[in-house]
RNA sequence: GCCCAUGUGGCGGAAUUGGUAGACGCAGCAGACUCAAAAUCUGCCAUUCGCAAGGGUGUGAAGGUUCGAUUCCUUUCGUGGGCACCA
């Protein structure tokens, strides 16, 4: 009888349909385990082997624990509202929500040919009524909450306001409070609340009426089209994330992510502490004596402020127009006009130092020395106050400025500064540094900031790099705000108005005023209160709280119970690619957040363990065309010839050997003609690039066909023994057979292809015994460990051994099958129906492993001589050092190399090594 | 420019985290079975010197620590990814 994988795969499938196999319950009396992966947006290209790696090792996983009596949740479902639909109906017409159901099907379809255990009754999609309807609701939650800064949490306006009517606030007294207009109390809570709306900058596409996402610019231009786009500020949606700063560093330290990940976070975070420092500005342009100008800068080194020599101030700021003196005058408006042309990519790519000299001359607050002001696009206007002091001997880009426009350089770290490169140092104690003269970093800061405040004229402060998160889009494929505008007065809908439903349109683009497309839909916006909201939320907002749905997906009456959020709670272990590391991950962990403190969910992190996987790059195959003709030369001889090189599909190209008569048939025919110069042996040979998976490289394999030609175990198989699953790895199909001979190996113990049945219901031998608890010992750390790879392999040692052995009992094989199932569960179940089970192997018991079997009495010790190993000595594991000393100096080949020299030292490892040092 | 990751045979990778480098697989070579092919099985397979026995060298490169380094430290080069020049 034959491995018929097909036919095996496709039966099981239909009966584990049948029996509803994947069926989670809410059981809250079994131990639970969240496993989930992060899900997909369902593109048109449909899924390509890169998709399913994360999606395999979660699967194994997820099967793992199930064996091992957990109560599972494994589900998937589809992050479907995005801009990519969109884009695709203004080309075509066609609706997104005709496309993305049509994409779904498709990706469904796909996974589950690989054989993945998801519940799909819990399905959810981001742009289905029934999920954005607690979007949109727990948006309001968050624009009817607001960040009290005492008690560190988020708290229901509601008491903001009863505190503002009884006792005021620092800006305003109760009486005032209540004598404002509904808009101006509007006003004050706007800047409170965690969902707001305040103007801010976006890039404005005039050709084109809209807005652009930063990537859809590109040297200023829009990548369509190729028009100019400028800054514009517009009325936006931002979710107050900076409010949860601290708390999102804090909580990075509760959950299990790789550093890496978590230096990410806070990098991203950016938290510094610091000062706040004002400089008096000294040279005044005619005509503004008496105002008084200050320059405020932040800074994170106050104790270096004897080595400012200069200051530099973003070139967009106000203040540059009134403090420029009248000889600068055309040079600085020339350097902002330069500034003004470059896009932000460009600001961040140059290397060259630009900038200019305002003409102005701060003053510095301690020692009256004057200090040049100067305008650099290095500084930015957006983080800290927009200027800075600068150091040069202590910071190597206020270095490297000071050199390049000839601006003395005071030393402050004597022979630590050698003139050549700036030196953070802030271990040394301080020269020409007047009062902190001989104190260190952390002492002079507290010194030079104490002296500030005394004087008035600086503060200690915390700054944070993140910004509030931009939460509106000027797009159609997204949820709509429950918001209505009234005369300026964002008014929320009530919850029974939920959802408000996506309308329908049949027209894409931009709406009037750079709104959304939802603004052309006059008679929606329009209503008895006011005008609806046109923009949409971005991509986040679904994917900020999916994994909760998931718990609860059909709840009507709640986002989902608590009682069932405090049963599932935390995901146990989360996959997915490090893509994700800022954006969704952060917005996740501050929604769980907000959600813990207004009571809503238990926990407030959302994922205790994340695992990254890597990517899968593309392997493309070039092959060279020798110009202007139709002759392809191979690889090796290319150099020979004048060639260009074109990319051929992967599909058909055999590690690099090229299938002649496939690609003769490719793209209809276009290289039937084609005359090929081969190698000597007679073969065409490609050359091979790593890069990304794409369509338009041909280097795309997609996972169907790899099932139906290996079947889904080999393909679940293969993917994971390419390699750790964190690493990246470039695709490469050859390797296949190798696993897939494996399978069929394992098959082979259990049946032969003429006789039939050969597995036996014998009593196993010791060795054979050994063999299998090895195995699973080997089995059960890799795969807690997500060591896929070498599980694979050790698998591929079992069946080897138990090949040789010419073991086909029962009580052995059946339990390989049980350590087997998470990896290739059809197989698995298929053969433990052939032994005579009559219950899903799913659900079977996991092997206990029994240490006792593998316990040794010797062992073969590697024996060498200053380092070099020289032979092996087999010695009992129970010996000291004195007998193995004895022991080993009598054997022949040491002597040999010995030669009569007495060894000074002998270490001796016990069940590792022994070393000779002579 | 900055940050992160990574570098081991022809290829994907393994190495109990400081203890026999190259497990397992692919490819390749030789052989068995076969009329033949496929499938399967057996053996070889880092490199170099040697008929062999047996040596030398070898984990991107150069140093260092150690009885012992793919593993730890310093410097350096290459590749991949990210970025908001973050004061």
């Amino acid at each position: 009888m034959e491995y018929k994988f097909n036919e095996i795969e496709k039966k099981w499938q239909d009966k584990w349909k049948a029996d509803k196999v994947y069926k989670v319950e809410n059981n809250f009396n079994k131990p639970k385990y969240y496993v989930l992966d992060m899900f997909p947006y369902p593109s048109g290209a449909g899924l390509h082997v890169g998709h399913p790696l994360g999606y395999i090792a979660s699967d194994i996983y997820s099967r793992y624990k199930r064996l091992k009596g957990y109560n599972v949740l494994h589900p998937m479902g589809f992050d479907s509202f995005g801009l990519p639909a969109e884009q695709y109906a203004i080309e075509t017409g066609q609706h997104p929500a005709e496309t993305t159901k049509k994409n779904i099907a498709t990706f469904k379809a796909q996974l589950d040919k690989i054989g993945f255990c998801y519940d799909w009754e819990r399905e959810v999609q981001t742009s289905g009524p029934n999920y954005y309807r607690w979007t949109q609701w727990i948006f309001l939650q968050l624009f009817n909450s607001y960040f009290c800064d005492t008690c560190k949490k988020a708290l229901p306006i509601s008491e903001l306001i009863k505190k503002y009517e009884t006792k005021g606030s620092s800006e305003f007294t109760a009486d005032e409070w209540n004598n404002f207009s509904t808009a101006q109390k509007e006003e004050w809570l706007m800047q409170r609340r965690l969902a707001f709306s305040k103007y801010g900058e976006v890039n404005w596409c005039e050709v084109l009426g809209t807005v652009l996402a930063n990537d859809e610019v590109v040297n200023g231009v829009s990548e369509r089209g190729g028009h100019p786009v400028v800054k514009k500020k517009m009325r936006q949606w931002y979710l107050r994330i900076t409010a949860y700063a601290d708390r999102l560093l804090e909580g990075l330290e509760t959950v299990d992510f790789s550093d890496s990940m978590k230096e990410m976070q806070r990098n991203w975070i950016g938290k510094s502490e610091g000062a706040e420092i004002k400089f008096e500005i000294q040279n005044l342009l005619a005509g503004t004596q008496g105002s008084k100008f200050e320059i405020e800068v932040y800074t994170t080194r106050p104790d270096t402020i004897f080595g400012v020599d200069f200051m530099v101030v973003a070139p967009e700021l106000d203040l540059v127009q009134q403090i420029k003196t009248t000889d600068q005058t055309s040079a600085v408006d020339e350097y902002i006009a330069y500034v003004k042309s470059r896009s932000d990519v460009d600001r961040m790519a140059e290397k060259k130092i630009t900038g200019c000299f305002t003409g102005a001359y701060a003053v510095n607050p301690f020692n009256g020395k004057q200090i040049p002001v100067w305008i650099s696009e290095y500084v930015l206007a957006g983080y800290g106050t927009g200027a800075i002091m600068a150091v040069p001997c202590g910071d190597e880009r206020d270095f490297k400025f000071a050199q390049h426009f000839n601006i003395p350089i005071t030393n402050i770290i004597g022979k630590h500064f050698t003139g050549e490169e700036a030196n953070p140092i802030k271990e040394v104690p301080y020269s020409n540094s007047e009062f902190v003269n001989g104190m260190k970093y952390a002492e002079a800061a507290k010194v030079v900031i104490d002296k500030l405040e005394e004087k008035g004229i600086g503060k200690r402060k915390v700054n944070y790099r993140m910004r509030d998160a931009g939460f509106s889009r000027q797009r159609y494929w997204g949820e709509p705000f429950p918001i209505i505008w009234n005369d300026g007065v964002a008014v929320a809908l009530e919850e029974i108005d939920l959802p408000l439903e996506l309308p329908h349109v049949d027209k894409y683009g931009p709406g009037p005023e750079g709104e959304g497309p939802l603004g052309n839909l006059k008679d929606w916006v329009k209503v008895t209160n006011g005008l609806r909201e046109t923009s949409t939320m971005p991509g986040y907002a679904g994917s900020s709280w999916y994994f909760l749905r998931y718990m609860d997906p059909h709840n009507a009456t709640t986002f989902c119970d608590k009682k069932v959020s405090d049963y599932w709670n935390q995901v146990d272990l989360y996959v997915g690619g490090t893509e994700h590391a800022v954006g969704h991950l952060l917005y996740s962990r501050l929604w769980t957040k907000i959600l813990y403190d207004l009571g809503h969910i238990g926990f407030d992190e959302p994922f205790k363990k994340l695992l990254n996987q890597g990517m899968i790059q593309g392997s493309s195959r070039l092959a060279c065309r020798v110009r202007n003709s139709n002759k392809f030369v191979s690889y090796g001889l290319k150099n020979k010839y004048d060639v260009d090189e074109i990319y051929v599909d992967v599909n058909f190209v055999d590690g690099v050997e090229l299938d002649i008569s496939e690609f003769k048939k490719w793209k209809n025919g276009e290289y039937a003609n084609a005359e090929f110069i081969l190698e000597q042996d007679g073969k065409y040979i490609c050359g091979v690039e790593t890069e990304k998976m794409s369509k338009s490289k041909y280097n795309t394999v997609n996972p169907d066909v790899l099932c139906k030609k290996y079947g889904a175990d080999t393909f679940r198989m293969y993917e994971m023994f390419l390699g750790p699953v964190e690493a990246s790895k470039p695709w490469d199909t050859k390797g296949i057979e190798g696993v897939h001979r494996f399978l069929r190996k394992l098959w082979r113990l259990f049946n032969d292809d003429v006789k039939g049945k050969i597995w036996v219901d014998e009593k196993p031998t010791e060795a054979e015994l050994k063999i299998l608890h090895r195995t699973i010992k080997k089995i059960e750390e890799d795969t807690e460990k997500f060591s896929f790879n070498t599980a694979v392999s050790a698998f591929m040692i079992c069946v080897n051994d138990l090949a040789d052995a010419k073991c086909y009992k029962k009580e052995i094989l059946e339990k390989v099958l049980i350590l087997l199932v998470p990896y290739a569960p059809y197989i698995a179940e298929e053969l433990w129906h052939q032994v005579g089970n009559t219950t899903t192997i799913l659900d079977a018991q996991y092997p206990t492993f029994n240490p006792a079997l593998l316990v040794e009495s010797s062992k073969e010790y590697p024996v060498s001589i200053n380092g070099k190993v020289r032979t092996n000595i087999s010695l009992a594991l129970t010996l000291e050092q004195v007998e193995v000393e004895e022991i080993i100096l009598q054997n022949e080949i040491i002597q040999k190399w010995l030669e009569g020299k007495t060894p000074k030292k002998i270490i001796y490892v016990k069940n590792k090594m022994i070393n000779i040092v002579v």
